[in-house]
DNA sequence: CCGGTGACTCTAT
DNA sequence: TATAGAGCCACCG
């Protein structure tokens, strides 16, 4: 597990107003980086690891500005409880998301993890 | 300041 | 099994 810092003052400007990020969007990219080739983890887990279970859409909203950081985030590592590719639809392309995640070997059908329970990465490890 | 919106999730009907 | 509603909280106009 990582130690997460709130070094906000440093951190680029990734939302459309121009202000710093939150450091919840910060642990956010922390964890979603974390996720190993070939695994694949929650909005939830990741709200839950950071202390917010509930807070599962400010994770999405948090990737919703991954793809502005540096290093990019693998937010295609990131889906929803079922294992379904619900942010397909921000990867520019439409079939992006899938095609990132079958080139790392994870199996997807239908917009939904196959095996999802056997790729499935809990932050805390 | 208020209300709408959202890459979510859980509970109740 | 399917739908609907609520909780959550940050951003934006």
């Amino acid at each position: 597990m990582a130690t997460i810092k709130n070094n906000n003052d440093k951190l680029p400007s990734i939302l459309p107003s121009g202000r710093k990020e939150a450091s919840f969007f910060e642990q956010v990219y922390e964890v979603a980086r974390m996720v190993p080739m070939g695994r694949v983890t929650t909005y939830g887990a990741i709200a839950e690891y950071l202390g917010a279970k509930k807070s599962a859409r400010m994770v999405g909203w948090a990737m919703n500005a991954a793809h502005t950081q540096t290093p990019p985030v693998p937010a295609q590592r990131v889906v929803n409880r079922k294992g379904m590719l619900s942010g397909r639809g921000h990867f520019g392309e439409p079939n992006l998301m899938q095609e990132l995640l079958e080139k790392e070997g994870v199996a997807v059908e239908k917009d939904t993890v196959v095996d999802f329970e056997k790729v499935f990465w809990k932050p805390e490890e």
